[in-house]
DNA sequence: AGCTGTGAATCGATTCACAGCG
DNA sequence: CGCTGTGAATCGATTCACAGCT
C-alpha cells in the first residue's frame, strides 16, 4: 500500500464523518454518487480516496457504510476498538482557550485533554477544569510525561510565535494555530492554521 | 494577468502576515531565500507566488518588504487604503461563539462583525456586545440589509448543517465552520472547516 | 446492467535552470 | 555577481474510460 497523499487523507477525514452523520438508520449501502452529493467532490475523486484504503468493499449498490467507516478509521490510525487516545494540550488561557477547557468538544473524539498552560500563573490557580493547568515554564516536563501529542495554541498574537518555538523543541506533533501570528516551522511539527482572520482572508476573492 | 492558484492565494495570505510581524524596524528588503526561512516554502515557491502578483520590484537584495506587502493586499482585495471592510457574522452563541464577540480580535484586520444570532432567545437578550444580536429567524433579513459577507459558524454540531444551509440560501459567501458537522455545499458559498477535530485528525499519522 | 477499481491521460502546481537586470 | 522572474521539465493529483465483478 502507498503512502495515502494529504488530500485524499483530508477528503478521508470529511468523509467518515458523513458517514457517521449517516451511521443511524440510514441506508446501508452508499455509491460514490451518493458520497459525492454529500462531499461536493466527484464521484471519481471518492472512487480514487477510496481505493487508496486498499479494501475492495464495493459492490454495484455501493460500498457498505459501516465496512468503509472502519477502514477509513484504520488506515487513518483512529482504530476505534483498540481505543488508542491522542493526548492534547491547550497553551494559552484568554477568552478562547477557556471555551475549549470544558472538554466537551472532545468527548466524541479519539482526542482528549490532559493539560493547560499559561503564563499567568494566577489564570491557572482560578480557573476550574477536568484535567490539570500548569504554568508555561513547565511545558517541557508535563508534555514528556504526560505524552502529549498535539497542542491548541490559543495565546496572544504576540506570544504565539515563543509558545509554538517551546512546543515545538517539546517535540510536540502538531500545533492547531487559533491565533493570527506566522509560526516558527518545525522539521517534525505539523502546524494546522485555523484562527478566524486566515480563514476569512482565505476566502476573499 | 491569470487568475491566481488557490494554493498561492493561501500562502501569499500567510505571507502577508510575515511582512506585517517585520514591518517595525527590520529589513526594507526580503530575499526569497530569507522568506522561505520565514515560511517554510522554498524560495521557488516564493518567487513563483510574488510572480503572479505581477509586480516586478525584485532586486539583488530581494523584494522591498512594503511594496510587496501592498501588492499582496492589492491582489487578495485586502486595499488596506481604501478602507474596504468585509461585514461577518457569528451563528451560534454558546461557549465558542462568545469567545468571538469581544471583536478585538478583528480589529486589526478588514473584517468587522455586525451581527450574532442564535436560536436561543435568552442568550441574545442577555449577551453584552458591541453590535446588535438576533434570533436565527431574522437571519435573511439582516444578512440582506447588513451586507454581511461571511459567517463564523459556532452552534452545536447538530444544528450545524441547518444553520448553514439557512446561511447558503441567504446568499453568503463564505462560512468559517467551528464545528465538526459536514456541511452542506452551495454553489456560490465557500466553506474552511476549523473544528478542532478536524484539524488535529488532519495531522494524525 | 450498473457499479467499483484502476491503468492511462490530463491537468495543475512545484521545481529546475538559466536569461536578464540592478 | 547574485538576485529575480519565467519558460520548460517534473511531479503529483484529478479525471477519464473501461475491464471486471456481483
Amino acid at each position: 500500500m502507498r503512502q495515502l497523499p494529504e488530500p485524499s487523507r483530508k477528503r478521508l477525514v470529511q468523509l467518515a464523518k458523513v458517514l457517521e452523520q449517516h451511521r443511524c438508520g440510514e441506508a446501508l449501502t452508499l455509491t460514490s454518487e451518493k458520497l459525492g452529493e454529500l462531499t461536493g467532490w466527484t464521484q471519481h475523486t471518492i472512487r480514487r480516496d477510496i481505493s487508496h484504503l486498499g479494501i475492495r468493499c464495493g459492490s454495484p449498490n455501493g460500498y457498505p457504510a459501516d465496512t468503509l467507516l472502519a477502514a477509513i478509521y484504520e488506515t487513518l490510525g483512529i482504530a476505534a476498538e483498540q481505543e488508542r487516545r491522542h493526548a492534547c494540550c491547550i497553551v494559552g488561557l484568554g477568552r478562547l482557550g477557556q471555551a475549549f477547557l470544558s472538554g466537551e468538544l472532545f468527548s466524541a473524539s479519539p482526542f482528549v485533554l490532559a493539560a493547560g498552560f499559561d503564563k499567568n500563573v494566577n489564570r491557572i490557580e482560578t480557573l476550574k477544569t477536568a484535567f490539570p493547568l500548569y504554568p508555561q515554564s513547565r511545558m517541557r516536563g508535563v508534555i514528556a510525561q504526560g505524552a502529549i501529542e498535539y497542542a491548541l495554541l490559543t495565546t496572544e498574537d504576540a506570544d504565539a510565535p515563543a509558545a509554538a518555538r517551546q512546543l515545538i523543541d517539546c517535540g510536540i506533533k502538531g500545533i492547531v494555530n487559533y491565533t493570527a501570528a506566522v509560526l516558527p516551522r518545525g522539521e517534525q511539527t505539523l502546524i494546522e492554521n485555523v484562527s478566524p482572520i486566515t480563514a476569512l482572508t482565505n476566502m476573499l476573492r
